[in-house]
DNA sequence: GCCGGTCGTCGAAGCGCTTCGACACTTTCA
DNA sequence: TGAAAGTGTCGAAGCGCTTCGACGACCGGC
């Protein structure tokens, strides 16, 4: 069973059909009678068939296989682009399709050449910059493909995320209510918003905006990821600005430090200090206390760029933008 | 160009020569001459020729793509895994391989999928157990393998890891000669041990045959991953054990809050008590104070690994065990 | 000046699958 | 009751590549 690889025809000759028969009980592409296709689905599990992938992918031309572009840049929290990419596993697997991983070693050459040589019918690519270089070669690609992030000229092509804006504007409007009339928001490392990521600026920004429509007095920082500069920051932050009384954490990688250094600084949350955040439930679940937080729901992004791109493969027309709405979970930090 | 996609014939065509010639010059399996080499290199530059990727391995019975059979378990330190996926995917384009990414929602039968249909030429396997359910499985697929972790049996498989036996050792070695008499091992979440994790057993079995080597007096404790359930296991560990004045952790993501927790106990690093870490190089450099450490050398086992399972692939012989010696690296926290 | 060897190239036979057209049978309905 | 319209199945033609055997052309050695 396990010893030499079983093809279609043997599994025909096993049966007592044609070749195409059997093709056709896999695909049901046509109309096969129920007790043919008994037989034939028997003779397969009987031989332990499973067709040949490239074989089937030459024929086709289809590979059942989509490319995930996964930068792995610095400052990006590896935990989060895992589930991501977890969850576009998982949902391509819902496909019947495999997923081939992509770094950046490459560069864009990698991109070409998986597309060109029909490895991957179909590209999803994460972490996206507001000028990513990968996309004018999307452009020009025959195959279809989602990002999941933003880049700043995205008309033709077909994105997905979080609505970032809405989730930092949230936070401060929780905030508001909640009576703090002096907040400051604690995004990404330095370099992340330098590098022009999309979710990092359009966060400040939605903080920013919401901060002048509540009539609030704010300040939006970048947050290095060591407790030692994260402590430094909050500490200036707290001696610069005694009235400050609430803050929005977006850094998964500083939220327990910054949890630390308030404990340090002999701050009390939420007493002193009341604290949001923006990242994984998990994350915000394990910190001490709990936090109030936006929740990145990465399994739904996973799963909608997968299915988004599964759709561009059927030929069906698909949104440009696809933003989903930020939820907030009120626990133990506001 | 980019328009339709352009096959080995049209290249042969172009450069006026038998498609098998085209072949050969990309295969170098046969001697071309110069002149004809360039005119075919010519051609196909000139067409933005890319060999079809299902073609080429329905023919050559080879894919050039290995899996990375990936399971992302509770506990494990993410970011850590994806350094060893990330020089896996590099190692592999190294020689010209892609890698097919395969989570754990599938269980066994994602494995013996791929590896039937012929999509993976070999695969590697990551975050191995003592008691692995995959690995009956790659003992009866004519597919090689390359394990990073050693599971119980491992009588005809390929092993790369750290020897975390000797890393365990290495650390009280060093504390050892530092003075410490009284030190504590800070390992994994206990869920990890309960499963049978090759790497977490070991790291324990090296520390507490060191203690009894060196005469010293060691305590191995289980660690959690939340600042507070950390903090209530050192606080208590300091409590009980009033002579301690060394600490190993083994555990990525409970160092940063080790330190925390040391540091509103009002113990100095390294004053009151040393710490070794086992772990990245990075979380060791970037935490306060920097930790002395041994390395973990993700990117050298993926590298190993991946050189491994191509060797296998040409039928080279390649030794059962590879064990890498852990490196230790003095800081400021001993 | 003829013979065995290389060297460089070609043509053709698959690899295992999908898909198209064809073809027997049934049904259906004027 | 016969033509039209399905149903269910088959055979064969590729898909684009690798690889094997064949075959000139050229080499040196006798």
């Amino acid at each position: 069973m396990s010893g030499r690889t079983v093809t279609i025809a043997e599994v025909a000759r096993h049966a007592g059909v044609a070749v195409s028969t059997v093709s056709y009980v896999l695909s049901g592409k046509r109309t096969i009678s129920a007790d043919t296709r008994r037989r034939v689905l028997d003779s397969i599990s009987a031989l332990g068939y499973h067709p040949n992938a490239g074989a089937r992918a030459l024929a086709s031309k289809r590979s059942n296989v989509i490319a995930l572009v996964l930068p792995l840049r610095a400052g990006m929290h590896v935990p989060v682009l895992m589930r991501f990419a977890s969850a576009v596993v998982t949902a391509a697997r819902r496909f019947d399709h495999d997923v081939l991983l992509l770094t950046a070693d490459e560069g864009t050459e990698g991109i070409r050449r998986v597309a060109a040589s029909a490895l991957v019918d179909a590209l999803v690519l994460m972490d996206v910059e507001l000028h990513d270089r990968r996309v004018p070669l999307l452009r020009e690609l025959a195959e279809p493909s989602v990002l999941i992030g933003f880049p700043a000229e995205r008309a033709g092509l077909t994105c997905v995320d979080l609505d970032f804006a809405a989730a930092g504007a949230r936070c401060v409007a929780h905030l508001s209510e909640r009576g703090h009339t002096e907040i400051a928001l604690l995004g990404a490392p330095a370099v992340v918003y330098e590098r022009g990521t999309g979710f990092a600026r359009r966060t400040r920004e939605g903080f920013t905006d919401a901060v002048a429509a509540h009539g609030l007095d704010g300040v939006a920082l970048p947050c290095e990821e060591t407790f030692d500069e994260i402590h430094e920051t909050v500490a200036r932050l707290l001696a610069d600005r005694p009235g400050l009384s609430g803050m929005v954490v977006h850094n998964e990688a500083a939220v327990n430090h910054v949890l630390g250094s308030l404990r340090q600084l002999g701050r009390r949350v939420p007493g002193d200090v009341a604290v949001v955040a923006i990242c994984p439930d998990d994350v915000a679940e394990r910190a001490s206390p709990p936090l109030t937080s936006v929740l990145i729901p990465a399994e739904e992004v996973g799963r909608e760029a997968v299915r988004l791109v599964m759709e561009k493969l059927r030929g069906a027309p698909v949104p440009e933008a696809t933003l989903l709405t930020p939820q907030l979970t009120v626990r133990a930090s506001t």
